[in-house]
DNA sequence: CTGAAAGCGCTTACAG
DNA sequence: CTGAAAGCGCTTACAG
């Protein structure tokens, strides 16, 4: 019935069109020593046989295999993750490459990144989600694989890196909080270690610093960004003697997990307590109380993360990028000014 | 400084081992009949060597790349595809493969997406989000590539796809609001023509018709799954001389968006107007108020899509699969029981 | 049990 | 301007 219909080869061709598989060769790829008639006969038999070169075949002699690859580390779910994806796809588009992701098995000691990247020939990869101390850092950039890290603060010979300014997003928050009032600020963190949390917590600080308030070690507790810490955090600090009388958060799910938390305990956003986030997500804005939070120009990011990349690829001599996103502050419903005899010192 | 790490090549191994390609060959490849000790030899060389096998060269011979494809038509951000991609991702884990996303370029009469598949040598592809008269559609299938579509009820010699019963789903959400009391109850739509949206319309008629309510086809708007559409589509409705007290909507996002209209109309949900969504992504429990809603089991769709498609991979003979998937109504704060005289036949 | 040879679908010097 | 040959890194009959 329906037949299955094999692709021609570079060989077909040239039988078809009667020359040899290199002036095939010279014509798909636009050598200039090729008669005008060879090229018309070439380009008739490609029609003919609805011909497509073979990108694997291809990239085997040439060594690029018009592939980039991606490593997330985050789940796929995280509202990030989708708006950087789709930063990465749009500057995909027309570029001529494909994005592989990697099944990646980071936790295998018999497993390497790097050499998974080799095998498949990528051009280039872009990596995300990853600690500074993951020993496939060190292997990547080793390998000498064009890579952009995307919140990891590391270089290399051909790796740069790509960030929000995390620590000036922050302290804005705590600015903000500050000018309406609030002295008891917490910080629902990330996780300790990573360049994404550490600048974030250092912005804290900065903070703080600014508006002369002094930094209390349990206001500030470690995450990991999702919803449920948020929720457990925020209990914990609502538990506290004094409980800070705004909070912020270092990811919008994080923030609305805190904020679900609050309610629960019969307390309101932002009469009780000020919540501000980071991502900007566009949950952010449905969520109710719309949340204030910290701006990334996350599809940016996505969008530079591949440019960079690509030029890399394209220039061994392209100096190893580092870009930093600015963030800022987008005022929403779940800051407001604290009211009553609550300012202390 | 740091040095840059070439990958062995099977000749190195060969080399250093002392034995042919052939017998590093069939070492990789686990081919019994090699002596134990040349086997310890080419073990250690391998393993001296750091070698791994280039899976683009093997896929060449082999005709195999270890590579499935996908095409997604949708915004990345949508989390219906962020939830899909999760359960790919998953059932990708430990099978060998990787997974390729390819930039397809849909509207270039010029481009063919069966080809580009075949030029990169891709093992299977998944497909959503593509209508069913796309051309690509049918190209695939005539290239014997093994499929599946999501949400594409389009089969093939080496074709299968997947889908929810968003016909009983939306049955469901519409016999639910009956319940409570509600006859005017309207449908925000999707894309008239997709399979999709064509079962949910079927759907809503089949709850209409089994509560002899009867059809009226200013309740019934098309529109995009967005919030936009939503927003814009519940505005509509609520300009109608009997406007209606509850609308059943194709997606959560379009549902938000009707909800946003409701409330910018100074009604609230569900006192005034009822909301019921589909697919149960995971805002749909943030949201306020929570969303009643059609739940979609998409991470196991995501899943089964690639079991399914490495069956088919691996088995010539395997049957194009057709799973439906089970839809559940989750009731929450959305939808509300119809008060006062608003009953009418 | 082992290896030489052909071949997967291409590109790239090189000779003519 | 054109083509024969070597080679990219592998696997697979096949001969020994």
């Amino acid at each position: 019935m329906s037949e299955v219909i094999e692709l021609a080869s570079i060989h077909d061709v040239a039988k078809e069109a009667g020359v040899s598989v290199a002036t095939v060769s010279k014509v798909i790829n636009h050598y200039p020593d090729v008669s005008e008639k060879t090229r018309k006969k070439v380009k008739n038999a490609i029609a003919l046989l609805r011909y497509r070169p073979n990108v694997i075949a291809r990239g085997l002699v040439t060594g690029r295999s018009w592939t980039v690859g991606v490593l997330i580390n985050i789940p796929f779910t995280n509202p990030y993750v989708s708006m950087l994806l789709e930063g990465v796809k749009t500057a995909l588009e027309n570029s001529g490459y494909d994005l592989m992701r990697l099944s990646a098995r980071l936790n295998d000691p018999d497993y390497s990144f790097a050499d998974h990247c080799q095998s498949r020939n990528l051009d280039g990869v872009v990596v995300f989600g990853v600690e500074k101390e993951h020993r496939c850092i060190q292997e990547l950039i080793q390998s000498g694989i064009p890579t952009m890290f995307v919140d990891t603060d590391v270089t290399g010979h051909r790796a740069g890196n790509i960030t929000t300014d995390n620590r000036s997003g922050v302290h804005m928050a705590v600015q903000h909080l500050y000018e309406l009032g609030h002295r008891r600020i917490a910080c629902l963190a990330g996780i300790p270690g990573q360049a994404v949390n550490d600048s974030r917590l250092a912005g804290y600080r900065d903070g703080l610093q600014a508006a002369s308030i002094p930094y209390r070690a349990d206001y500030v507790l470690a995450g990991d960004y999702s919803f449920e810490s948020g929720l457990t955090g925020m209990q914990e600090l609502l538990q506290l003697d004094a409980p800070p009388t705004a909070v912020v958060c270092t990811s919008d799910m994080t923030a609305f997990g805190a904020i679900h938390a609050i309610e629960a305990r019969g307390l309101t956003v932002p009469e009780d307590i000020s919540v501000v986030g980071f991502d900007n997500i566009f949950e952010a804005e449905l969520f109710k109380p719309a949340l204030t939070t910290v701006n990334q120009n996350i599809h940016t990011i996505g969008v530079k993360s591949i440019e960079e990349l690509i030029a890399m690829i394209k220039n061994p001599d392209y100096p190893p990028p580092v870009v930093m996103e600015p963030a800022s502050l987008v005022i929403r419903e779940s800051t407001a000014r604290l009211v009553g005899s609550e300012i202390t010192r």
